[in-house]
DNA sequence: CATGAATGAGTGTTCATTCAT
DNA sequence: TATGAATGAACACTCATTCAT
């Protein structure tokens, strides 16, 4: 028992100190040697809990994004009106950015990044959008929501917070509550009907 | 007196191969090797045309933007209407993404990873949307703009084009001639009063 | 928690690879790589011996500096007579020089290249010849030694030895124990009242 | 006539721009892109004017030896006494060393590091002292001069200038007149009989 | 004669990964 | 399980020298 709580620590310290070096660093200044010093491990030690870097990137993306997907939904009820379910789900996205920087940060940069996660990881990490898709189609199938492709929805009323949050991270920009409802509602005119 | 002349046509084979590696291998998997390879030269060859990788990288950044600049205004003239003048920038905009996709993936590249552009040739490239900024002012004050800061109109009227045109380039999305308009309405929609 | 444990064998053979090689050809052809080969670890392995080149070779200096001392107050009392002392100082260090061909060697390119050592290694590597200025200040106060600067006593006593060093390492001379008791006659002439 | 004219000049601003930067940055920090920016001529042209490196090197060396060997004898007749000549000899050697500061430690140098000049240039280079050692010669048969070997005179009588020097351009001691009153007391102590 | 462009071979150094314990 | 030592392959960059003009 003892042994099992050590290794899940050991893991998560490498995990998180791979995530914090990728964000302040950058991917090609996050050597192995420096994550396994930020965990107090050994470099070997990596090797008995990831299979090699990739993965070690790859099994964080995936476990940040579903962490992702939790704060995203949480408190999301299907039974909920497409208007109040998608500005739920779309404040959770946006405190989600605001409050756990890192996480979305990174997830930002896997995203934008093409050869930093790898192909069958990424499609993973696209099925934890999917109550967000099923609320779309309802809305289009009431009426409320344009009839236009989930990536275009996506694109309009998702992505821009990724924009948002960078321009925030680099002191150019405050996403005060104010600028946040005005966000929201370029949000829902970019995309209601 | 006479000499081998510096020819051009080296710097730009440099300028695309740099492009061509950055897109497809990313950033940390271009070496100058395979840069000075692709371009048929020399690797101590770059170094008669770039200070070092930075510069070429920064140079190429630098470059770019302002083709896209050139692109993005082309036949605008402040003498148009702000809905009309946003429609062609707009509109070019997404041509470029559409048209010179390998240039349009290298900036995006270049502004979501932090590390890879210096800051102070960031600066210098923000410069180049400076017409659309000054089109937005105007729209404001004609109370035709919603009266928000210029980092939500840009996340909602251009930003959303970047996510467009990398899932196009995954293959998972085809932005047809429909699919423009319909986003265009979106941007529209998004940052009119 | 066992290791391979880091053996200060390879320390040594890399230690005196280096010797060996800015001896043989000198500092500016006396590469990591050939360093490596000879001391039969990868050139990698010397980073974990030592920060880069340049503290190798401050380390290699203050070690040698520190074997030099060593040989050359061997048996040495400060309750000695002055000529007594002055004598077999001199000759301790006409015998490493004569023994300890390579390190005597690169010592002296040490001392006469003033950008191989930093300045600090050279500073503490000044301090090993304390006692033979004590010893000189003693037989000024004595007045056995002339009032001089130490700087004169030393290029007059000892620094000759290096000239004859090296012309025996050119075998355009051979330092006979004849020759070395002239030596020692001109070195005491040179510095006695 | 003009031509040549140019050609030595060129030729002498190549041989200073060596002296220069092998002294102030060591001979590990002199490329020949160096040498021929501070020289203001290309780098091919070097290879007009020297074979290569080695020979530029070698060159400097003959001739900085000469304009040496020309300053040591100046005023020296082999009528002179040999105290009288030695002392006139030494005393041009010292202000040689004295006033001539880049040549003499560019001599020095070469001297010091036994791959930086090639074996023929300096067994050429040892020729120009040949006036004093006969002078010791002729007083050794006049029973003036001790009956050793001249490197051992040599190590006693001149070397030890090389040391003073080194340690004046380190600003550690200066060579005022009274030191060098003393210096050269001390060299006539060592090798007079 | 003189040039600046061009380069192959090499520099010191880093890094993801493996090895021996 | 866990380690620090060890490494081959690679990296960005430099340099003495040659080439084409």
């Amino acid at each position: 028992m003892a042994k099992r709580t050590k290794c899940i620590e050991k893991r998560i310290a490498l995990l998180n100190a791979t995530l914090h070096l990728v964000n302040n660093n950058g991917f090609h200044d996050a050597p192995m040697s420096k994550i396994a010093k930020m965990a107090d491990v050994s470099p070997a030690t990596i090797y008995i809990y990831f299979e090699n870097k990739q993965d070690l990137i790859n099994k964080l993306y995936l476990e940040t994004k579903a962490s992702f997907s939790k704060y995203a939904f949480k408190d999301y009820l299907t039974s909920l009106s497409v208007e109040t379910g998608f500005e739920l789900i779309w404040r959770n996205i946006a405190y989600f950015k605001l409050n756990q920087v890192e996480e979305a940060n990174f997830l930002s940069q896997c995203d934008n990044i093409s050869t930093m996660v790898d192909e069958k990881s990424r499609q993973e990490g696209l099925k934890n959008l999917q109550p967000l898709l099923d609320l779309w189609e309802r809305g289009q199938k009431e009426g409320i929501i344009k009839p236009i492709s989930p990536y275009l929805l996506y694109a309009y009323a998702i992505y821009p917070l990724a924009f948002l949050m960078k321009m925030q991270h680099r002191n150019d920009f405050e996403l005060s509550e104010d600028n946040l409802t005005e966000a929201f509602e370029s949000a829902w005119n970019a995309i209601k009907i």
